[in-house]
DNA sequence: TTGTGTTTTACGACCTCC
DNA sequence: GGAGGTCGTAAAACACAA
């Protein structure tokens, strides 16, 4: 899942923006940075291996409300609390890269490309998924506000945020269905990456405001999970 | 080193809601 | 019509065994 340590291999570089793929043609170049060796990374601020993925999501303190205003508050360094992580201080270790690249490293037609996010990056956002697996436009400016992206950036960035936030719930469902598919009646409940949660608390979070029709709702998981 | 399997990023198609 | 959701999938990045 969270690989070992060549996944976290880029810690040292500056946060590539968090503007890895030009998909427009009027971006200014192509961010693909090398995976360099891990040093550098703030002392247990994701870890050489990620760690255990939510065993210590405790440390990011509680996520008050739906909105994630409060996590919103920490990211921005504007709340006291846990202190186990400082936005404020990613920013300054890791300001915002240059722009302009030339326009190389195209591996694949219409304008795809794939880099490989920061352990900054991907701790921000697991934070915010961690808060609310739906994230608002709001928040999506907000945390690209924190990466330290200028403002042009930050239209790009939000669709990136979008598009992180759609594959980790993919991710996350994916999860859940094989769970659920080992799930053989074991006392009720599964163990997710949040620890061992009732059908009904990982349904419920996993699945997006009931506005959905063609997809399957919590209750519908819930009797999958209940009936198994 | 190389082959293979897994994970991660990105996109297209299609959907609903406002 | 635009925004944002899921689903499926391509392909890069990566891990690891042989």
């Amino acid at each position: 899942m969270y690989p070992g340590p060549a996944r976290c291999s880029n810690n040292n570089l500056p946060v590539q923006n968090f503007v890895p793929a030009p998909p427009y043609s009027d971006y200014m170049g192509y961010h693909h940075v090398p995976a360099p060796d891990s040093h550098g990374q703030p002392a247990g601020a994701w870890g050489p291996h990620y760690g255990p993925q939510r065993e210590d999501w405790n440390a990011y303190g509680p996520c008050p409300g739906p909105s994630g205003t409060a996590a919103a508050a920490q990211l921005s360094g504007s709340s006291p609390g846990h202190g186990s992580y400082s936005p404020a201080e990613y920013s300054s270790l890791h300001p915002a890269a240059p722009a302009g690249l030339p326009p190389a490293g195209k591996t694949r037609t219409k304008e795809k490309y794939r880099v490989v996010y920061t352990d900054h990056q991907r701790l921000e956002l697991e934070k915010e998924f961690h808060c609310n697996r739906y994230i608002t436009i709001r928040r999506k400016s907000e945390l690209a506000a924190n990466l330290g992206l200028s403002e042009r950036q930050t239209p790009l960035i939000t669709l990136q945020v979008k598009i992180w936030f759609q594959n980790r719930r993919a991710k996350e469902r994916k999860i859940i269905k094989k769970k659920i598919s080992q799930f053989d009646g074991s006392g009720g409940s599964v163990q997710s990456d949040s620890g061992s949660l009732s059908p009904n608390e990982i349904t419920s979070s996993l699945f997006p405001p009931a506005h959905r029709t063609n997809i399957l709702q919590p209750a519908d998981i819930h009797q999958v999970i209940v009936s198994e």
